[in-house]
DNA sequence: TCAATACCCACGAAAACCCATTGTATCCCG
DNA sequence: CGGGATACAATGGGTTTTCGTGGGTATTGA
């Protein structure tokens, strides 16, 4: 699986009082070459404290991975059940969401708490997905390398400026 | 099999005194997509204290699998009483019901004893089908995954907010 | 006739849609 | 090379539509 457009880039991005933020531009193109799709899935990140973002398309391709790799084990039962689970991780909990003509998305209510999205919306492409952070909790995440951090601050004091 | 619509996301809706219940928008629309049928299917599902749904587009794919499953293992007696017993749960164990043009059906009473469905049905999506849970039921279940106990979690609070 | 089901309407909250403004990067032409 | 025009991105706000839900009425079938 070698996906021919990859994410990348970095925004910050702001949350209104209704919840609505916009996708970066550079992101949306990225998922409408993809497909012909114009809505992202959101789903916790396993590891940090942030959310995963991906298009629709690259969501049926883990499902697709998922279901060879249960045939071939097949009537184990533990195999079975741990493809139920990987199954209701991958579509139960996760939104699919689709964006406006202006590029934004209601940030749905479970994901803004689970990423604990305030005001606030850092956006970092990470190839075959991308990551939205709360800007804080990435400046205080241990594992995040310096220099990316430095970004982060950097997108901090631009929208400061204006 | 690579079904393009998959089922995906949560909902957590009220099974009324009449026994109506209304299935969320985001899965009746991969209904419609998969074909034009405005029903489902329902069953008890395999492992799980709840219930399975599909549409019946989705039935008729899972008969063809098991047809071809048989022709394989063949003349075996074994694999012969084994077609002969999933074929019978995946159609007389289960029952097809259409929805309205506001999105509800009329939960069938055997389903809803079933499922132990009470006043309140936790829909979610899988992929190829979605399930309809018992919340309180899923959260006792020791198999599935803490981040979808919060999930459920989430959606039942969400409810006692409002 | 009675009970169960299908059909109809009605409401409040939430989401999707539309339009308008601002700032910024880009382009084009003098 | 500079400066005005242009296009697009991000954002704010108002309006319309949809969704989930409750309740009533007709219809069907035993």
């Amino acid at each position: 699986m070698a996906l021919e457009h990859l994410f990348q880039g970095s925004a910050l991005n702001a949350v209104d009082g209704k919840g609505r933020v916009s996708i970066p531009a550079f992101l949306r193109s990225v998922i409408e070459r993809r497909g012909d799709a114009r809505t992202i899935v959101l789903a916790k990140h396993e590891a940090f404290a942030c959310l995963s973002a991906y298009d629709p398309g690259y969501a049926a391709l883990k499902h697709a991975k998922l279901e060879r790799l249960l045939e071939k084990e097949e009537t184990s039962p533990d195999a079975q059940l741990e493809y139920q689970q990987r199954n209701l991780m991958a579509f139960a909990a996760t939104e699919e969401v689709p964006y406006d003509s202006s590029g934004r998305i209601l940030m749905p209510p479970m994901m803004r708490r689970k990423g604990e999205i305030g005001d606030l919306a850092l956006f970092l492409g990470t190839g075959e997905t991308f990551q939205v952070w709360n800007p804080e909790l990435l400046l205080k995440d241990a594992r995040i390398p310096e220099d990316l951090k430095d970004i982060a601050r950097f997108r901090l004091d631009e929208r400061r400026a204006s």
